[in-house]
DNA sequence: AGCATTGTTTCACA
DNA sequence: TTGTGAAACAATGC
């Protein structure tokens, strides 16, 4: 599920249930999720650190320890990681990564699908700029250039950082966009709307509780209809991923 | 059984 | 060198 909505309910999370908290212990045995770091190594780094902000940036958090003077811990939530706080350790080792606290309480990542990732001093410099902050001119200049489909351009998180597969279709669907269109192609005006159309769906779908709230969003899949003409959406594959559109309405 | 999956990284190719 | 797209990654759900 995570894509920028959802990241910032997780960093909003952390950020009211982990701050100022003494961490005790890291759980990071899982060394396909902590990777490239060996075991025992994030643990050893955390040990007595209270964390003291919460940060994001598209898809990535990062928290800060000891008022920015110790190591600093990123999180991602891969393809479908979710936060919990002080509640018992879940079956099934779906706990990817904890912390543990002095109080007694903990912090997890759970994730089934284990794409998640638990990291120290995480690298953001390939990360472009928050998708919903991103101002004007940096969005014509970055968005609208290259003969990618305008879809896959928007899901670069090195162009912009934070919209993904879904956020990427309700967004173009509202601002009525090919997802096909070279990126290039569009015009400057196309762009400033297509930027305030990102920002919108973005805040709305934090708000709402994540990008599957979208209007568009709910009832994707086969035999989906275009919402406002009733058009039969169609499928296509674009970015690599699975994408939905209607084709009289999105040009 | 087979296919699809909300994310990222790596690799092949133009 | 740069840009683009497909495959791989892990595991689950339909």
């Amino acid at each position: 599920m995570p894509e920028l909505p959802e990241v910032e309910r997780a960093r909003a999370f952390v950020e009211q249930h982990g701050l100022g908290r003494q961490i005790v212990a890291a759980d990071d045995r899982d060394s396909f999720v902590c990777r490239p770091h060996q075991p025992g190594e994030i643990d050893s780094a955390l040990r007595g650190r209270t964390l003291t902000a919460a940060l994001r940036r598209g898809k990535s958090m990062w928290f800060e320890t000891d008022g920015g003077d110790g190591p600093v811990l990123g999180l991602h939530l891969g393809m479908a990681g979710r936060m919990v706080a002080d509640v018992p350790e879940a079956p099934n080792h779906w706990d990817r990564f904890a912390l543990s606290f002095q109080d007694g309480g903990r912090l997890a990542l759970l994730d089934k699908r284990r794409l998640g990732r638990a990291v120290l001093n995480p690298d953001l410099t390939q990360l472009g700029p928050d998708a919903a902050e991103v101002g004007r001119d940096e969005f014509r200049r970055r968005v609208g250039r290259g003969g990618a489909p305008l879809k896959a351009r928007l899901m670069d998180q090195s162009v912009i950082a934070g919209v993904g597969n879904l956020l990427a279709d309700e967004t173009l669907w509202q601002a009525r966009l090919s997802p096909l269109r070279p990126a290039g192609d569009l015009s400057q005006d196309e762009l400033d709307a297509l930027r305030k159309t990102l920002r919108l769906c973005t805040r709305r779908a934090i708000r709402k509780g994540g990008v599957h709230t979208g209007e568009v969003i709910i009832g994707r899949g086969r035999g989906q209809r275009c919402p406002r003409c009733q058009t039969d959406m169609e499928r296509a594959v674009v970015g690599g991923r699975t994408t939905w559109f209607c084709p009289v309405e999105q040009n």
